[in-house]
Formats: C-alpha cells, sequence, structure tokens
DNA sequence: ACGATACATGCAGAAACGTGCAAGAACAGG
DNA sequence: CCTGTTCTTGCACGTTTCTGCATGTATCGT
C-alpha cells in the first residue's frame, strides 16, 4: 500500500464515519500504530483533520466535503465496477446501461478484453474506444441530457434487435421493498427494454443507494439475477434483500 | 514494447486501479523501475497523474480532461468550425459527422443555443451534453472503431428515420477529380446516407485536406452545397473547384 | 495517585529516489 | 553505405524518505 494510498484512505474513513481511531486503523490496514499517527499528524499540519487523543476527527464540515468527493465516491463504485467486470467473459456480449458506475465498470474491464458491449450510453461508447479488441454496438435514440443516455420510443426499439448474455444496469435506489427504482420514467423503461434482452441481469449498487427508493420502478427482483454492492454484508437492509433470495455480489 | 504504449498502459492501470506501484508495474512488464519513474515523472508533468512515493495516483479528472482536451484543437479546424457553427440557425435541425472537425463544430456552437442536432458520433454526442438547449439525437448501430462513429446496415436504417435543415460532413481528401473521399467504404455510404436526409450539405476541409484524396468516394459535387475551409481562395486547388461552380465559404 | 495507554523522539534497516554515465537503437545527412 | 547525433534504456552511486522498534514522556481513566 502506498503511503499517499493511505492518506487518502484516512480522509476517506474521516468522512465516512466521522472519526478515527490510530489503533483500529493500524490493524485493519497492517501497519504499525506509529505510520497511522504520522499520517494523521501530517494531515492535522495541513488542516485536513483535527488530532486527538487516540486518532482524529474531521477539520470542518467544508474540507471533508472536499475529501468525500475526491476520494470516497469513486471508491465503492471503482469495488463495484470491479466485481461486476469480472463476470464479463472474453469472447461474451454484455449490455451496459448509463451512470458513473458504468461507465467505471469500462474502466474496470481489463484492457486487452475480446467481447462484444451494447449500450446507449455515448458516455459509455466514447470510454470503450480505447479497448480495442472490445467491439462496440451504440443503441440511438432520443438523448435525455440529465443522465446522458438514449432513451424513448426509438431506443427501445433499437434495443429489440440486439441479445446478450449479460446486461449491467444501474439503479438510484435499492430498497427492500420499492424494490429497483430509478428517477425519470423513460429511464426505467429503457433499463426493463435492456434487462429483457439479456440471459443474466446485475445491478450494480454502491454502498449510499442501499435502503432509498426512487420515484420509478425498474425491474422486480426475480427479474434480476443478483445485486453487486460494496455494502456490508451484515447490513440491515442488506439482509434482508438476501432473506428475499437476491443474491449479493459483495465487492468488499 | 514502445515508449507511448507503456504510457498508455500506465494511464490505463491508473483508470481501472486507481494506483499505480512503480515496482510491480516493473516486474509485469519486464523493464527497470527506472523507466517506470521517469514515465511518471514525465505523466506528471502533463498533469495526467499525480506522483507519489512509491507510485503515482490519478489526478483530478477536471485536470485530465483538460488536459486531454488542449492537445487537440489545431487552428485551421477551429476557423473551419467557427463558419460552420454561424450556418446553425436557431430551432433549426442539423445533421452532424464525426471526426475532430465535427467535434470543433460542437464547440463552436453557442453555448445557449436551441437547436436539434442529430449524430452517429458518440464523441460528438458528448460534446453536446453541456449545451443544455440543445436536443440531441443519437444513430445507434455498429461503432467502427478507429473513426469513432456508428456505421453500416444499422446505422444507415435509422438514419432513414431523421431529417433536417443541414447536414455538416467531414473528409480526408478534397480533390478536383477525386471529389470527396475518405478512407472507408462504410464510412462513405453513412455520409451519404446522413447527406440524403438534409437539405443542405456543407462539407468540412481544413486546409490540408485540399488537394489530397483517398479510396472511397463519399459524394458528387452536385450533391454538396458548399465547401468551408480556411485554405487560401487563391490557391491552385481551391480556384479549380471554384471553376468546377462549387461555392467556397472562406474560413480566413 | 497509579496503572494503562497514547504519544514524541531517536535510530537503523530498507526501500525509493535523482543523477550521471555508458551501451545500444533510431535517425538524418553526407 | 557510412558517420555523427540524438534519444532511450539500464546500471551504479549517493541521497532522501519511509517504517517499525525502542525509549522516555505525557495523558487518560479509575
Amino acid at each position: 500500500m502506498l503511503a499517499a494510498e493511505r492518506r487518502d484512505h484516512l480522509l476517506g474513513l474521516l468522512a465516512r464515519q466521522g472519526k478515527i481511531v490510530a489503533k483500529d486503523v493500524a490493524a485493519e490496514l497492517g501497519i504499525s500504530e506509529d505510520s497511522v499517527r504520522r499520517d494523521l499528524r501530517d494531515l492535522a499540519a495541513e488542516g485536513l483533520c483535527q488530532r486527538v487523543y487516540g486518532g482524529a476527527l474531521p477539520a470542518s464540515p467544508a474540507v471533508v466535503d472536499y475529501a468525500a468527493r475526491k476520494s470516497v465516491a469513486p471508491d465503492g463504485k471503482r469495488k463495484v465496477a470491479a466485481v461486476a467486470a469480472a463476470l464479463v467473459r472474453p469472447g461474451g456480449t454484455l449490455i451496459l446501461d448509463g451512470g458513473t458506475t458504468a461507465l467505471a465498470v469500462v474502466h474496470a474491464l481489463p484492457q486487452d478484453l475480446a467481447c462484444t458491449v451494447i449500450t446507449h450510453s455515448p458516455t459509455v461508447a466514447v470510454a470503450l474506444l480505447d479497448h480495442p479488441r472490445a467491439e462496440l454496438f451504440l443503441l440511438g435514440g432520443r438523448v435525455f441530457k440529465h443522465s446522458a443516455v438514449a432513451c424513448g420510443a426509438a431506443a427501445v426499439e433499437a434495443a429489440q434487435n440486439v441479445s446478450a448474455d449479460l446486461c449491467l444496469l444501474g439503479v438510484t435506489g435499492v430498497h427492500p421493498e420499492a424494490g429497483l427504482t430509478t428517477a425519470d420514467a423513460e429511464e426505467a423503461a429503457m433499463k426493463r427494454a435492456l434487462s429483457a434482452r439479456a440471459a443474466d441481469t446485475y445491478i450494480l449498487a454502491s454502498s449510499e443507494k442501499i435502503g432509498t427508493a426512487s420515484r420509478f420502478r425498474v425491474l422486480p427482483w426475480e427479474k434480476v439475477s443478483g445485486l453487486i454492492t460494496d455494502a456490508d454484508p451484515r447490513d440491515a437492509v442488506v439482509e434482508r434483500l438476501t432473506a428475499c433470495g437476491v443474491e449479493i455480489l459483495a465487492a468488499g
């Protein structure tokens, strides 16, 4: 583990948990408490945390926000994306949704993987351009600005003409009762259309999505093969999902 | 292994794993750590990564975007793009080709222009995302990696369902005898399909294209309304085109 | 007040770093 | 085809930085 990486990790912990206990972190990362203390001292000197006896506390909310944006958000998505990317078999065909998590999946795919990717997201398509062996099929249609994906009748129709082994969908909410939800009706319909064209559908849900719900239902649990998340498997919501028969792929 | 290849590999690792450990990469690629360190130093100098003790971490996305963008903006293309963008009327519908010149057109469009843009290029689509009042319609199909546009039967078919006032096409060669040419047959066919759906077609040709020819004919001169170029109007080739009845829009 | 824990400091081994140098490849010019 | 030049690459060397341990001191809870 890189020293700078360790520092980011500490800032991440600070943002997520609101405190750091030097002893615990040392045990977790398998390093000496001295190193943790030294890091905390440095961070405090830069004003990024407040040193207290036994560990550290966040400095000011503004600083924490900055640190959280910079390191925490990508981290969970990257873990989820790594697990999702491992589901893609060489030579296989993948339907990939839009959104930042899907984009992270592209970055997590091996550079020289030979596979076919079908997407309705121009952003995802552009990211795939430097995967020379990946075949790319773009689904056209009216592009919705807020989510940057092709939706609507034309896009759904285009989706009818493709088939795939695997579909990876992002959602904005994962809730035991509300199910898988998203904020826009057109997007929800498009996700349904995509899912229907693949043998297996997996949901990408970084931990902040777990337990939340949005306005429009995407799919019932029966239609999905599993949920990929970095949330703790012992999380109450996750345990309820497991009890409902949802397969959980932990991205710890 | 080529130096540039190695550089790309490093950037890929950075994107996929979020970090680089110099020692590991050196072992993996069978080169000395010194070379890796030198590469990382160079990348950091370009703002593409952040150098840390033991390896490197990703630079902030904003910086990377900026560094990537500033490398592509030749003066000639910008001038051509500015003239082309002025042809787009508020409320009008534009079919926009792929390629770097077309991308320059997007950047030349007023940020708040209300119009409809139809494109088969995911790159152009992504660039248009921060034009909030521009309606965007994406033509899907198999994406050809070298030119990064959707081509083939599906894309041509999708193009049949749209109409526009104006079509802006990029080409790789503009020659008095050979006409308008490009390097790929599929691309040529797609450009024809796009042109056929618009009332007017203008060709984007920065000066280095003038007088050159590629393998495949795109359109005869009769089908185009004009040529937009930054080449000197008294250039021999340009004068011959004028004599042939081609309208020249000078982008001096 | 006292034991326990956390802390700062100094130190030594290890790892990473920068620099200079030489061998080799790529290239331009004669 | 040869030659001089430039660029790259790996190695050697001295320097800097990191890390864990030991020691003594400060702080906390009881």
